[in-house]
DNA sequence: GGCCTTTGTATCAAAGTGTAACAAGCCGCA
DNA sequence: TGCGGCTTGTTACACTTTGATACAAAGGCC
């Protein structure tokens, strides 16, 4: 490891803040600490983190939405600080699309601990690798060769794939094990945002590339569903350079 | 477990040093009560505790600075006793620091409950997200293999899971012979805390977790329930990295 | 046995997901 | 230019999952 991890807080508590700033500075993070979405825009736009704690109430635009934006262009790990149990909000856990989430009041040492579990697992998953270094990807017997872009069963069969087919299996094969939001997947897909609230069709494509690699999309497949979050590809996936 | 854990309360109202001082030794726990700060430094260097129930407002310098000045040296968990009427999250800021918190007035139960809890999530730290470890889980001729979330009876005959039944299962799995509260298996469930004072739910998600292991809830079956605690997972489990 | 609390589960409603079918666009080619 | 084949976005609908509610069954206590 060269540098320590750097870390952003988002909080409108100057005392969470402060708090924040000291103690995981202590325990040997580097730590920007800024009170609201502008200020975390502007703050990542300076910097590069390594992962994000954020309150899930903050003036202006909420956690959860930032939380989703974020989510939509890139994998930084986030941290949500939540109300504990009030009825007032409902969404209070994971289902804000953090990956790990911690309810106020907290003891720092217990943020400590969900930092480095969070962290740690980030790091086991292959890091983000460019498509253009990959030749090929092998994965529960199938390959897919970059070059020719086709992709072979376990007997050697070739299956032909259309271009969404490619770049959406492809996308999946750099991201094995992570759950990538319909957002996400559209921007990688498409590079654009989702348009409609309830667009569909990344899910027919997902549906028509499962057909491809012969996944019925119920029992667990290689690519599979997670209810409320996105998709994850499954399988263990081999690259060679 | 070796003594009783040892609870510093600080509360400059005597009536409520001595309620505490009775109701938690009844309950198995040696108490210290001081009135104030510099009598918690003092109580502080004279022996070591386990956990601290502050008032907030204290004559002299209150909770915040000491628990602040605690933070700076010490892990120790605080519990905050604070004055009712303020909403949750305007609140949170000034317990900042501190583990939990409850309104005055307060039921010495629910007090015991949060002692209880925040004593147990100071414990095991590295107890939140470690499933990823096991690839193969067995019990009673049962197999669930966490890469593919598959679960198998004895005979080999594959049973599908949804995704509610595997992560409960897996929950249970990594606590057997251990009650889980109804709280605690939501919490670790979905990810958040119980809303409703009478909800249900969770005993459906057991019911249907049971059917799929054709356990029909009497007799001493495979997820047993433990009257007025919770469940227990009675069958002995075996783990295969 | 009454009476109350706790637990088990059928049933319902809402939300989320899978995919067939359609339609619009694109491409190469006669 | 017009035609057929392919690709891809959209819509629609069936099906699954899940949380909640209601009520029956079981357990305790007097």
């Amino acid at each position: 490891m060269s540098t320590a991890d750097n870390i952003l807080v988002v909080d409108d508590d100057s005392e969470i803040r402060t708090l924040l700033q000291e103690y995981l500075t202590r325990h040997g993070y580097r730590v920007t600490a800024v009170a609201d979405g502008p200020a975390m825009q502007q703050a990542m736009e300076d910097a590069r983190f390594d992962l994000v704690v954020m309150d899930l109430m903050l003036p202006g635009e909420d956690g959860i939405s930032l939380c989703r934006k974020l989510r939509a262009h890139s994998n930084l790990p986030v941290i949500m600080l939540t109300a504990r149990g009030e009825q007032g909000d409902r969404i209070a856990g994971l289902e804000t699309g953090a990956d790990d989430y911690l309810p106020k009041p907290f003891n720092p040492r217990e943020l400590l601990a969900r930092i480095k579990s969070v962290l740690r697992r980030a790091r086991s998953l292959p890091q983000n690798l460019e498509l253009e270094d990959v030749r090929l990807f092998r994965f529960g017997g199938w390959r897919l060769a970059t070059a020719t872009r086709q992709l072979q069963t376990a007997e050697g069969v070739a299956v032909p794939l259309s271009g969404a087919e490619y770049r959406l299996l492809s996308i999946f094969l750099r991201y094995p094990g992570t759950v990538l939001s319909r957002d996400r997947l559209t921007e990688l897909l498409r590079g654009r945002e989702h348009k409609l609230p309830f667009d569909r069709s990344l899910d027919v494509q997902v549906s028509r590339l499962r057909q491809r690699l012969r996944d019925d999309g119920r029992g667990s497949g290689v690519i599979r569903a997670v209810r409320g979050q996105g998709y994850v590809f499954a399988l263990p996936v081999e690259v060679e350079r």
